[in-house]
DNA sequence: GTGAAAGCGCTAACAA
DNA sequence: TTGTTAGCGCTTTCAC
């Protein structure tokens, strides 16, 4: 353990022959800790390094080591970086900073990699494809030692395939696309629309519609697909969505519920919503159309984003470990850039279901307002 | 105008001794460009640097420029930095990733460090001393050029002040401490405590209370004190809040609200929380106690997160041009960083208020439950 | 087990 | 305007 205290006040002791003069502290170096001990440079530095330390005698070792802390000596983690060739940094590309699924992929990760000394940089596309382009390149210049990616569309393919083609490690985290073979950690959306659909159905609906998010982002495929599994099982008609949002937002939500109640007669009672916001849109598009929820119409979210709890009404949902896919992904980068691994791995961790007050059974009871819960606890926010 | 294009396929011509060995691709370098353009590295070097390029005759930079270009040559940042002893990046320290408002504040910053080349180096604290200590060594370590906190409570004032003697240009922004002298770049939460108490008055409230945020953090102090100047101003008396959140949490919310419904004797009819999250579990505080808002008592948040204009009653709260706070932020460290300034800048932004459903004229009207609407457009979530 | 020496790729004096 | 030279702080051969 090489706690190396902070910098505070104290005069630095026993400097042989340093002359106090007044000028700026400079950094101490590694040259300095090794005239202080009184051993070559590359002593202290393999004495410095877990990796190298059984190459020097304990006892020098200790030395080495208690002066470097008497010193307050840093390691330069640029020099280091940059001699090594590692810049012990891993880039992660997200879409959306003030979506909380990606807040809490983050949080998996930059736990996961701190533990290896390394430190996440962090860039956001907004789904845009000229900000992916520049977000690769600014992370292939600062060269870091691989990419998390969780802003992946299908047109996002030739720029990955590229980029993992130049040698760099790098793993898909919830989104992925078919078309590109590099590991990856994603929650299991098959199995999520299959959650959704089941729940629907064992609350007695069978006329059910889903209202889709963007068609070239595989994880909206997969829960559509999921869900057409289940109707299929049930011995339910199970026809494709005619209809795909142009992107996951309460906007397009709203849009495509209003274009399903234009559509079939009779409604359907049962609405599987790609995510929360898109729910939050059909619900409002409901109300527009005089049909409440979940009296006349049980709709249901994913991802159980906060405040969905808080919603009228609180929102059901399918929720997923997304920091768990975050820490696993982390693993994964780190498993490629270190070893020798080759593996395409692909994981996919399993949701779970949140029934709340916004599906109900069929031809439902009364909504109960309810007495709020404060179950979940979330973060602060300021 | 340099763009270096994609190191995709196409042979490389033109290699004066460069066999053709099937080794891997090694990355082009200065040295590489200096010998194909037939001039020395550090002519390359100086084309190649905006500062720099009016030292080189203008044939021979379009030339070196041209074989750049075409051998796809990108310029190593970690040598760079480490030469320059500059990282181009800047650390970034915000309490929550999961808390849109520190969204937008990365935003802001990252849009505006780009432009100057910088990338943002960003942690988490989770409001926790120890993640502080870890995220401000890293940042060290790292070398960042600069810091900008917006993790800032009174009790990491003296850490802060560390970092800062040591020479790295540090500036707070969003929140802030009084006891540090440092430049800062915050919202004027003194006129958003106004903005809401000229706002309930308007509504002919005069029973009113606070839901108060942490009492460390100045950002709440001066919600406060904006909020109490304004009732003082009014004629009406503005007593010192009895209870402080811990966390400003929906729970914490709930339980500041239960207090105050319990203790004052008749109950106000006008609330501020200091922030949304507060706001809705005081309105769920309120649904207990069989109160309703806004007919019996009307509530107002502060942040305009996300969601709130989907909740029941669609919050009345204050918004903040937090993007522009990080953009003006980023300016303020890039400042410090290259030139010589040394103000101690200290802007202060306005926010505006944001009137939905949650407020009501005292004795109000019957809520009408809204056709909701769509207005703001928000970010899309997966 | 320790020291000597070279050098990662780039930039910044200083010369010419 | 261009070239020469030195070296940022560290790690890693290679000797001894």
């Amino acid at each position: 353990m090489t706690t190396l205290g902070p910098a505070s006040g104290g005069s630095v002791r026993g400097g042989a022959r340093e002359a106090d003069r007044d000028e700026i502290p400079r950094t101490v170096t590694l040259k300095d800790v090794a005239r202080e001990a009184e051993v070559h440079p590359s002593t202290v530095s393999r004495s410095l390094d877990p990796f190298q330390a059984s190459r020097v005698s304990s006892a020098t070792r200790e030395r080495v080591l208690k002066v470097a802390q008497r010193m307050h000596y840093r390691p330069d983690l640029m020099a280091s970086s940059f001699r090594r060739q590692r810049s012990l940094t891993i880039g992660v590309i997200i879409p959306d900073f003030g979506n909380p699924i990606y807040a809490e992929l983050v949080r998996g990760i930059s736990l996961q990699l701190e533990r290896d000394g390394y430190a996440a940089l962090i860039v956001e596309t907004r789904d845009d494809l000229d900000r992916l382009q520049a977000a690769l390149t600014t992370l292939e210049s600062r060269k870091v030692d691989g990419i998390i990616t969780a802003a992946t569309r299908e047109r996002d393919a030739r720029y990955l395939r590229r980029v993992a083609r130049s040698g760099l490690p790098v793993v898909m985290a919830v989104r992925w696309v078919r078309s590109v073979n590099l590991p990856r950690v994603t929650n299991d959306d098959l199995r999520g629309g299959t959650l959704a659909a089941e729940h629907l159905l064992s609350l007695g609906h069978t006329r059910l519609a889903q209202v889709h998010g963007p068609e070239d982002i595989e994880t909206f495929r997969e829960r559509c697909d999921g869900f057409r599994h289940a109707l299929v099982h049930a011995g339910l008609n199970a026809p494709e969505p005619a209809d795909h949002g142009e992107a996951p937002t309460v906007d397009e939500g709203r849009r495509i519920m209003r274009t399903i109640l234009a559509s079939r007669r009779p409604h359907p009672t049962g609405i599987f919503a790609h995510n929360d916001l898109m729910a939050i849109g059909a619900i409002e598009a409901l109300g527009e159309a005089g049909l409440r929820c979940p009296e006349d119409v049980s709709v249901i979210g994913y991802n159980d984003i906060p405040l969905t709890e808080h919603l009228d009404p609180p929102l059901s949902t399918i929720r997923m470990p997304t920091r768990e896919v975050g820490r696993i992904a982390a693993q994964t980068v780190l498993a490629a850039v270190q070893g020798t691994e080759e593996t395409a791995t692909s994981i996919a961790l399993q949701p779970t279901l949140v029934p709340r007050a916004s599906t109900a059974p069929v031809g439902g009871r009364q909504y109960k307002r309810p007495g709020r819960r404060t179950s979940i606890k979330r973060s602060a926010h300021e």
